[in-house]
DNA sequence: TCGGTTCTACGAAAAAATTCGTAGAAAAAA
DNA sequence: TTTTTTCTACGAATTTTTTCGTAGAACCGA
């Protein structure tokens, strides 16, 4: 039930899941090396970027993912077919969490100042986020 | 000049020689074990708490900060003394860029609204939150 | 001064996360 | 059919992070 945390590795696997759907190996490792190429490119990247990954590598780690539960697999003739067996909202939002207590003691509201602080938003994203405010402000009139 | 990344154990560290100033691993070690035994009372914890650590682990943790430069150090007599070398500031937006990255694929919005919606934030900190997306707003009346 | 405690330094074990080589079966190409 | 490519399984090497044992010097109280 609790969802298993994935790594950093995982979750470029993860997304890519999500935002494809489900994939072969041989897919998800391609996406990756690509997704990983313009990453090197771009220059904004602090984190080093990772080199490209071999195949059976990927392999492995979905290998991995799914023992842990983290991706769900369909036999389809001889090559196995990956879903992600976790919803993307869920994993977010337990990183999330131990991200806020890690980095910033608990205060979710540090961090979103950070967070609007040093990251572009749109204004209709600010807009959005605003009405989200009002709605909370609605629900626990607190302190 | 580009900050080193800190791991969750130096980060642990960090938040104590941020609190509490400059103190000797002896200091330190004390809290971490304070810290760590309340936060596994803590029910609401996602992750697993850590055990209790031994004092040549926080020791060793400090030495190795130092040659990152993460800390730096103060002989006093037989002991000595560690200071944080880098901000809090700093160091949280480096971790929060990493993060927003990984985690949202670099969608700050989208992090905003989950840390909004699933964790606690006083109506105070709301307040503040509106006045900076006013800010923001007048800054960049982009899209 | 003697014995127990408290330091640092250091090396290395243990644990966690990542990477990859090899082997054998299935499929596709030649 | 023969050869080459493409899969999975599996074990193990590597790398990174965390933990700790041991040794020797400094300090402290009796």
């Amino acid at each position: 039930m609790p969802i298993n945390k994935p790594t950093d590795s995982e979750l470029e696997i993860l997304h890519i899941l999500w935002e494809k759907g489900p994939s072969t190996v041989r897919t998800v490792n391609d996406l990756l090396n690509e997704r990983r190429k313009s990453n090197a490119m771009a220059a904004r990247n602090v984190a080093k970027p990772k080199e490209s990954a071999g195949y059976t590598t990927t392999l492995k780690l979905m290998q991995i993912m799914f023992e842990k539960g983290l991706v769900s697999r369909e036999e389809d003739g001889r090559t196995h077919v990956y879903a992600a067996a976790v919803r993307e909202e869920d994993t977010q939002s337990l990183l999330l969490q131990q991200f806020v207590d890690n980095t910033f003691r608990g205060s979710a509201a540090r961090l979103v100042m950070q967070a609007l602080g040093s990251h572009e938003a749109s204004s209709e994203e600010l807009d959005e986020i605003k009405a989200l405010i009002a709605q909370l402000e609605q629900q626990q009139p607190k302190s």
